[in-house]
DNA sequence: CAGTATCCCAGATGATACTG
DNA sequence: CAGTATCATCTGGGATACTG
């Protein structure tokens, strides 16, 4: 992923035997925003703004600290969330999106649109592929 | 994909549904539109429109018979991808973007936006996150 | 061509226990 | 509280070989 060539958008084609790689431009944010339990996290700080670090392990059912710490470090790493750390007794950190995560923002609403308008549809096509039998 | 969780016995679609707090609403479509390879699966096929098998996977390099034929069945079974078997010699099988498929192009546009608008502040972010090495 | 069938391993996850 | 450390597990994916 070190390639970093500015691509038109245009002539895919030639783009594409060029550079595989990038055949697909929406891979690499896909890679960043939706690995396994960004969405769930991003969504949180979004949508209840400012979190401790409990208050998202709780929110997020299921997910382990261990899991937590790795994807909001990573989060954090890539500038999506910003980490503040307390030096208090107990402890207090809280996590929040960051400038260019609000960015996602946009983003966000569109897939939940999406998902209230077609998740249906794809429920629908599950069953038909699953065919007549129960 | 499917967080598995026995829920509280509490009305958990109606949670899913009406109450955030319980549940990412975006997750559900990010599992079903952005699993792995999906992405440039639906993309190449969005950007050069039907295409055969070997196409799809000559496009898509370093994926393997068997997972793109993973991936084409999840995607076809979700009503996503449309699979046309040619019974010919040699056979011929043709996929292409379905109706429900296409109504992605938007969010798709919208991501590769935000991709060449962000991904650098991305990298910025990872280099000055990973650069104090101290 | 368009897949299947196997074998296998790495890396992601989960569970549990332990600190500053 | 906010993690880390460790160990066991498990599934996806890769490599390879084989058909209709």
């Amino acid at each position: 992923m070190t390639t970093e060539t500015s691509r038109p958008a245009t002539d895919a084609s030639a783009d594409a035997a060029a550079d595989p790689e990038l055949a697909c431009p929406i891979s690499p944010v896909v890679d960043i925003v939706f690995s396994r339990w960004t969405s769930p996290i991003l969504w949180s700080l979004h949508a209840f703004g400012r979190q401790r670090f409990v208050e998202l392990e709780r929110r997020i059912e299921n997910i382990t600290p261990k899991v937590l710490t790795q994807r909001l470090r990573q989060l954090e790493r890539d500038g999506l969330v910003v980490r503040t750390y307390h030096p208090e007794v107990p402890p207090r950190v809280e996590y929040e999106i960051s400038e260019l995560g609000r960015t996602l923002s946009p983003l966000f609403a569109q897939i939940a649109e999406w998902g209230a308008a077609n998740l249906e549809h794809v429920e629908r096509a599950r069953r038909q592929y699953d065919g007549p039998r129960a």
